[in-house]
DNA sequence: ATTATCTATAGATCTATAGATAATGC
DNA sequence: ATTATCTATAGATCTATAGATAATGC
């Protein structure tokens, strides 16, 4: 059997036994260090050095360190935002109770497989304030726009602080992120977590307890068929 | 009546109108700088700048940069941490959500006074990387301490998620911090508010709503005789 | 020819220090 | 004498570009 020995271009200084793709090596590094420094006080040397690159070659793969944080950030709310379509489809219009706790549970997913628990970046402040990012922001404001849209309608009106959809949606995204202070500290994102944390999102809108016993077990069913759906893509 | 003109020391290029001293004007224009745009994104030239003095002028007042930001961030947790112990007294051992309840109501509270709304300022990136918050970090980390303890003493055991008072307690902790968001995005934030964050604490804790509404009574009462023992001082 | 690296570096910062200066206080 | 500013600047970055080089692919 012939194993190719190199790769195209010119061989690295120090030879690389990675399996992937130089752009995800230099996304997966720059993670980490975003991560755990904050994206202004990591350098592009920085990422280079855990590469192992030299620092200009970073500019081959991306414009410059806003493309590579703006590829996480998308990463990181990509995958709930896709399904907002077909989980507002599955779930009764009778219950938008059960399509908020559906988002939830997807949304606490998501962020608890997310590699390197960039959920964590979106709410970096660099994030907020520059326009390279405006992408990103936009995609996140669907996101915000869902669950205040089913919160909106699923909440017990005396019981929400606030009347604005859009308040609501921010402060459940808020109680969702609690998936990556969690997993920061190092606890397990398991099935019974994430129904904690989707009831909790229920019960800060005021919804009564039997409510959300009901929407959890129809939530379950939904989010059941979506991963199958995904299977079979 | 005499009215002084001037202030020792040189003039400043740019006359100040303001009447709180130098050193707060520079914590102020920080806190403004830091919270939106991040701490390390932020320049010690901004920060002059907004304030209306020189650059190197900020030295005169602090030995750096990460001295602004340690002032700034002791400032978010020192109210609240300072009536920890005060709350355990007044609270019945025999209730520890009562307790727990007051806590969170001290800490909306405390996060929703602070100027410039620098209770963002603790989960930054930078905070977590540097030593230079150490001082901070072990505040904070009693705050959390103090969270868990009464929560895993409050806690009906089947509904937390963790074992570890210490996962309790940061995850409390993010819980309450949705003040900062809800206050980034313009949400006034009134008793009711209050209570709706610290009545989540305890849900979040799987205490039932019929002990989350005794204790929110008690925590009133003490949380009132708090207030009142702070005028006297 | 194409790909993916390398070396070298320009230009733009940014932090912190040294030392001068212009007020008030005594 | 003390206080609070100023000017000037050294030294250390940091980002991004230009152009060379060493592989494979055809």
């Amino acid at each position: 059997m012939s194993i190719r020995r190199t790769q195209p271009g010119r061989p690295r200084l120090i030879p690389s036994d990675a399996t992937s793709p130089p752009r995800e090596q230099i996304l997966h590094a720059a993670a980490q260090l975003f991560v755990t420094q904050g994206f202004a006080a990591t350098s592009t040397r920085e990422i280079a050095d855990e590469v192992g690159i030299r620092q200009a070659s970073l500019y081959y793969h991306f414009t410059g360190k806003d493309e590579i944080l703006a590829e996480l950030l998308e990463r990181s709310v990509r995958p709930t935002v896709d399904r907002i379509e077909r989980i507002e489809q599955l779930a009764p219009s009778e219950s938008p109770e059960t399509a908020l706790y559906a988002l939830a549970l997807v949304d606490v997913h998501t962020l608890a497989e997310a590699p390197d628990n960039i959920g964590l970046l979106a709410t970096h402040p660099d994030v907020t304030s520059s326009e390279a990012f405006d992408a990103f922001r936009s995609t996140r404001a669907e996101l915000a726009d869902a669950y205040g849209r089913l919160a909106a309608r699923a909440a017990v009106p005396a019981a929400t602080h606030t009347a604005e959809p859009r308040h609501l949606g921010e402060m459940l995204i808020h109680l969702v992120e609690v998936t990556t202070t969690l997993r920061s500290i190092g606890v397990t994102i398991d099935a019974e977590t994430a129904d904690a944390i989707a009831s909790t999102c229920l019960r800060a809108c005021g919804i009564p307890d039997s409510r959300i016993v009901t929407a959890a077990s129809a939530a379950a069913t939904i989010v059941d068929r979506l991963s199958t759906a995904a299977d079979h893509h």
